[in-house]
DNA sequence: ATTTAAATTGTTATAATATAACACCATGTA
DNA sequence: TACATGGTGTTATATTATAACAATTTAAAT
């Protein structure tokens, strides 16, 4: 059989803690992910961040580094989360996922003055959203 | 007496705290500073945190929200802190700030789906840098 | 000069975020 | 079988950050 591309099948955990995110309409913190998820069995913060850090690492969620808080990926493109932008409503703290063809462009083929070339970024982009403005 | 642009004189403490970072070579964190500035009479974490929120307030300093960490800002053009972009080493840490006319010029303008314009950025890139390479 | 408003300070306590260390378990595979 | 890898559960602790309040300093406006 041909070596295939593995699916990373969430573990118990995991899948408790994506679905919790992936329902949410707006980025959880760890926790109250704890808090939501401790009737069906976790209990420990660790718990938490451990499933936490392996979604990040495979893709599935991603971090918003200035909330300490945590999204769904909802662009089908990236399956390892390398490559994030979004846009964070000053106000009233609407996070959206951009999926901009250009700006991602833009960026992966960015190279400083060294010529130093990266493997990942991270963009957040403050302002005021529709609703606020 | 025609209207001056306001310097932001420093107090006592935002002066040491921002003494301190802009001689560190590498990002401090808020507890690494608070250790190194006790001798000086600041001896409390909320001491720390404010300067720091005032000296990123004005510009003179950035906060890496993937370290928690702060680092002067060595951009003479950055007045007040609302365009930053870091490259971040990886292997050794070493962070380092971008400034690429190019780059700040491509982001100020850019405007997502719904035409939203950001009033503030932070970019960070993940890599190796050329010693850790 | 005196008053007022705004910002900063010092302080104690506590909240919020995240990891260390260790024993155990499940699964895949050599 | 045995071995490696990754996940789990648990307790304890480390790290990062803010709340609340009283006192003081500073800037500026009378």
């Amino acid at each position: 059989m041909k070596t295939m591309h593995k699916e990373h099948t969430l573990t118990k955990n995991q899948q408790i803690i994506f679905d919790l995110i992936d329902k949410s309409p707006e980025p959880m913190k760890a926790y109250s992910i704890l808090f939501s998820v401790q009737k069906k069995g976790i209990k420990a913060p660790l718990q938490v961040y451990r499933a936490l850090d392996k979604l990040v690492e495979i893709g599935k969620i991603h971090k918003i580094e200035s909330r300490n808080a945590f999204i769904a990926c909802h662009n089908s493109s990236c399956q390892v989360s390398k490559a994030t932008a979004f846009s964070i409503c000053e106000i009233c703290e609407k996070i959206t996922e951009i999926s901009s063809a250009s700006l991602s462009k833009y960026l992966a083929n960015f190279k400083d003055k060294d010529g130093m070339k990266y493997s990942k970024y991270n963009l957040e982009f403050f302002g005021l959203c529709k609703k606020c403005r």
